[in-house]
RNA sequence: CGGGGCGUGGCGCAGUCUGGUAGCGCAUCUGCUUUGGGAGCAGAGGGUCGGAGGUUCGAAUCCUCUCGCCCCGACCA
């Protein structure tokens, strides 16, 4: 992407409305356009960091043998009159209202949809167990929407259901989640930490959040070191096989939120091994047996001829707030410092002196060695404005091409997250970025 | 939902108390100079002050109503 032709718009000055850092960078950097409370636009740079996030959480839930669907944002009211939570869910549901006065809703979640989509097919022990999810917008009317991105009104969540034939079915599948979570987070850069959480309204007995420690995060929690200091990625999975010792490693050390938390387990982690800390929530797993299955009406014939009730469990990543979790974990005091994965370009090539015809040559190839996942800031700019804005975006790699340079053929290549410098040929750049 | 605050060019703000018909910085445009960490000089464009009603000769400033947004708390992916 060049810049001179992009739609990139970045902020010198942070707007009176944001707070936090996350929301600062995000607006500052142009991803992301405020339309109302707690309701963003995402404007190309944003975009792209969306879209990986969300390419990253697609590929753990497909590896984990869930299978992605699509479900549609508005939902009838009649629906969520068979599950009882019309009523029970509150002003936080967005309802509507059709030309015919038929009564629907934004959908917040998709339990009931997905359960009754699943039970049009679903007739035997045979088409189970099964794992849906979808990623798609949700809406929850927030009292109070902030924090950018990290607390909307209007989301994109990946949301999972699985359907079980019995307890130790669901079990296996809760468990495929609970590492897919790990790996996804992982992915990410982030260190994502299960905890024991309430099941709150969506009911339930076995669930648990995972968080990332942040400064701004709005939980207290309480953690062992031990599992800050795990690799998610060091083993490889099976997902056919029993998972039961990876969840056992982490539920084994202790990790709660202050809503969980227990002074005298607490006491016994080794004061030299305990984290207390904030957190972000980035994830919520929960199973609740028979719940939705059962007020849907959902039932297969068991093996033995048997009707049988499946057993359920949903599975929930907050896309848009990872793109704000992400940054609140990794930025500094001159922008977003993107972790490889989801970066929205890798590099940066920064012409220092545009029409230096040694230095457009120069930028040319790198460019064309990394398009399209380069910016070419070819702008006719001065080039603090070019280290500013390449600081503020976050791009991993800075290759820096100036008359100077360019006289020797040599590239400076910056590693954004250390602000490491090297001098290069341009060969040995380009070898070192895709390293 | 309880408490607090704010709406004035794209962004950040002053002006409101003590009414007199809108100002500053950044950004933008033009020209010249400059060119390795958000340049300098000169010139230019852009708002009728969230909205409605009222008081007044006159309202961004006073009054009433209303809409929107932000922060703290309680609740949530």
């Amino acid at each position: 992407m060049r810049l001179s032709r992009a739609f990139l718009p970045t902020l010198k000055e942070t707007p009176a409305d944001a707070q936090i850092a996350s929301h600062r960078l995000m607006l500052r950097a142009g991803m992301v356009r405020q339309t109302s409370a707690g309701i963003y636009a995402w404007l190309p740079l944003g975009w792209r960091v969306l879209q990986k996030v969300e390419q990253i959480v697609r590929e753990e839930q497909d590896r984990a043998g869930a299978q992605e669907i699509l479900m549609p944002t508005i939902q009838t009211a009649d629906l969520w009159r068979t599950s009882g939570r019309y009523d029970a869910y509150g002003p936080e549901m967005l309802r509507l209202q059709d030309r015919h006065d038929r009564e629907m809703l934004y959908g917040p979640t998709n339990e009931e949809m997905v359960t009754d989509i699943f039970k049009t097919y679903a007739k035997s022990y045979r088409d189970l167990p099964r794992n849906l999810y979808h990623i798609q917008w949700k809406f929850r009317d927030e009292v109070r929407p902030r924090f950018g991105v990290m607390r909307g009104r209007e989301f994109l969540m990946k949301d999972a259901y699985s359907f079980d034939l019995d307890y130790a079915g669901a079990q296996k599948s809760y468990r495929q989640m609970f590492v897919a979570y790990l790996r996804t987070f992982a992915r990410m850069g982030l260190k994502a930490i299960p905890m024991q959480a309430d099941t709150g309204p969506i009911g339930g007995n076995l669930s648990h959040e995972f968080l990332i420690l942040a400064e701004t995060g709005e939980s207290q929690v309480y953690l062992h070191r031990d599992l800050l200091e795990f690799d998610a990625l060091s083993q490889p999975v099976d997902y056919d096989g029993d998972l039961s010792p990876v969840m056992d490693f982490w539920t084994s050390r202790y990790a709660a939120t202050d809503e969980k938390h227990d002074a005298a387990a607490w006491a016994q982690v080794p004061a030299e091994r305990q984290v207390s800390a904030r957190g972000i929530e980035i994830g919520h797993i929960f199973y609740f047996g028979t719940k939705y299955s059962a007020a849907m009406g959902l039932q297969v014939a068991g093996a033995d001829g048997k009707m049988v009730v499946p057993e359920m469990g949903s599975y929930g990543i907050g896309v848009s707030r990872l793109v704000g979790a992400i940054i609140e974990a990794n930025h500094d005091e001159a922008g977003i410092r993107w972790p490889e994965a989801i970066a929205p370009f890798k590099v940066a090539v920064l012409n220092l002196k545009q029409g230096d015809a040694a230095t457009d040559a120069l930028c040319d190839r790198l460019y064309a060695a990394f398009d399209p996942d380069a910016v070419y800031d070819d702008r006719a700019d001065r080039a603090g404005v070019k280290f500013a804005d390449a600081d503020l975006m976050g791009y991993p790699w800075q290759a820096i091409v100036g008359p100077r340079g360019a006289a020797v053929g040599k590239v400076e290549l910056k590693r954004r997250a250390t602000g490491e410098r090297l001098e290069l040929s341009l060969e040995d750049a380009i070898a070192r970025i895709k390293a």
